[in-house]
Order: structure tokens, then sequence, then C-alpha cells
DNA sequence: CTCTAAATGCAACTAACTTGCAATTGCAAT
DNA sequence: ATTGCAATTGCAAGTTAGTTGCATTTAGAG
């Protein structure tokens, strides 16, 4: 990386779109640009509110879809939260093959397994790589008599700023 | 307890209700009835299909909305999944105090606290008396900033009919 | 610069609740 | 057993959060 030359954050992205064979516009760079500003999930809401009405609902939730299928973005959602999350996958050159269409399709793409806290007073997420102790699922396992496939873990706290 | 008398189940939850000054009416029993049928979760959707057009969609929400600030009904969510589920509360007398008014209003009621592992075919239930070791807890905290205030911990998986 | 499949804006629609209001009813006090 | 009335119910209408059809516009390959 040469010194005086500004790296472009959002290029990775941009790069991962193109590939995709996903048009580049004003509207999805936009969205992905929210994103870029800090490590936030947003949803669907409140990027829209934080968008003003530039541009319509449904084509922020288009934009959300487009970017999530082409493996920008991951979806989530939290107990206790109506709306559906989205955060910016970390690396996108590595993060595994489009998923599903439409917001809502089950994503085969795997993004880098990892769990979050939730700020309960001013919303902050963030992303954990810690999980649950692999001895824990087979305990589940015997006490349930399942075989799990998937678990979800997600704390609520206070955050640094606000303790 | 006698032999040969046998114990009508609802009963500790209809003197709930009554300790409550909430009237034992019959759309609360049949709601009532549908969870002491079997250990299983229910949401408003699945109570209403159930119980036919026998009565109307909102009555079913405000005999769940009653049964839960009376504290016979715990609430949760799943993640991935749009409607909000419901469960009996195993020993109602032993259970804390009403919470809010309303469905999603936050319970200050503290009932047992216990996970969740649902069924990816059946969708089947099961709750579990297992938990978060300690020690994760203390490692989020020191990774994330976090002083941590509730956690939820769900799996997904295949039940045993399933299997 | 042209052309066309893809993306957008608008409006309409769906799912899952949630609430206002008039009619009805549980149940406590006769 | 009957009564009175606040609590509950049914119906309808409203809300929140998301989703889709379609006519118009536009990114970007050629």
């Amino acid at each position: 990386m040469k010194r005086g030359e500004p790296v472009d954050p959002a290029a990775p992205y941009l790069d991962r779109l193109r590939k995709a064979k996903v048009k580049v516009t004003a509207n999805r760079q936009r969205v992905l640009g929210r994103f870029l500003e800090g490590d936030k999930p947003w949803t669907l809401q409140s990027l829209h509110r934080s968008l003003g009405r530039e541009f319509d609902l449904s084509s922020v939730y288009r934009a959300l879809s487009a970017l999530r299928t082409s493996g920008l973005l991951e979806e989530f959602r939290l107990p206790g939260e109506k709306e559906t999350f989205f955060s910016l996958i970390k690396h996108p050159e590595k993060s595994a093959a489009p998923g599903a269409r439409g917001l809502g399709a089950k994503t085969r793409a795997h993004p880098h397994h990892h769990h979050h806290i939730v700020c309960r007073d001013c919303g902050l997420v963030s992303h954990l790589d810690i999980c649950v102790p692999a001895g824990l699922m087979g305990k589940v396992e015997d006490a349930s008599g399942f075989r799990i496939t998937e678990h979800h873990l997600e704390f609520k706290g206070v955050c640094g700023n606000c303790k």
C-alpha cells in the first residue's frame, strides 16, 4: 500500500458487487456508505430514516436485499426486537457465495460465525468472536434428544460509553 | 395429596389469575387449556388457528396478554421467526410479580431462566435447563467492554421424532 | 453513443399485531 | 337467586414492518 494514496474503504465491496454482476448504483452506494461510516448495524427503518426521504423505503429494502445476497451484508434478528438488523461483513472477498434472493431468505453463505452484544441504552451493537463451548452442545443434544444444526447467542448489556 | 382425588392441573393457574384480580373467563380458560395440553409453546397465530374461528384473533391476543401479565405465561422470540412465542410458566406460584401491560412490553418478572431448542422440521420447541457457562460471560465482558445484563441462547436442530 | 437487462419509484398489498368502542358477562354484593 | 357494573369480548379499523407488481429510468457492455 503506497503512502499518500488513500484507499477507498468501499472498493472491496464495490468489487464484490461487480463480480456478482450487480449494478453499482447511487442508491446502493448511499446505503453501503452508511454501513462504512461505522461498525453499526442498521435496520430497514433506521436506514430509511437516516437517509431521509431522499429515496423510497422499497429502494432501501431492495438495496439491502441486493447487498445481502451479494455477500456484503449479513442479516440477523435480536430477541425482543421487531426489526431485522443488517451489518457489514468484514472481509467480503473471503466470505462464501451469495445466498437466496429476498430478505428473510435463508442464507446458504456462512459469513464468519459470530455473535452480538447490544447496548440496552444506546443500541450500539458489537460483534463477538467468542462462541459457545463445544462441550455445551453435547450436553444440549443429550438433554434434548435433538441433533443441533445451528445456534444463536445474543447478549444485552451496557457498553463502555454508557457505563 | 389424597389418592383417588384427581388434581386439576389448571387450578394453580386459575388461582394466580384470581389473585391478580383477572376474571376467569371462557376465553382465557380455553387458551390456558391449550397450554396445559402439552409443554408446547404457541404463537398468537398458531393458537388462533388451533382454536378455529371459535373466537376472534384479538380475543386470543388479549387472553395471551392477560395470562402473560398475570405471570402464567412467558413470551420469547426466536431468531429467524417472525412470530412471538408464549409458553406456560411451570410454577406460577413461585414466579415473580406481573410485568407491564400489553404484549411486547418488557417483563419485570423473571420466570425460571432457561433456553430453547427448535426443530427445524416440525417446529417442536423444547426447553433447556442448560445455560451459558459463567466463564464465557467474563470473556465476553473483557472482549467487548460491555457489562452484560442479559443473554439469549437458542438452538435449532432436528428433534428425536424427525431424525 | 446505443441498447437492453437491471434497478428504481410509486402504489398497493401482506403479515402480525394492536386498539377503540359498543355490547356482553363474570362475579361481588345484595 | 338477582342485580350492578367494571372488566372482558367481538368487530372493525389502525399500525408496524416488510414485500411485490408495474411502468419508467439508468448502468454499463458493446
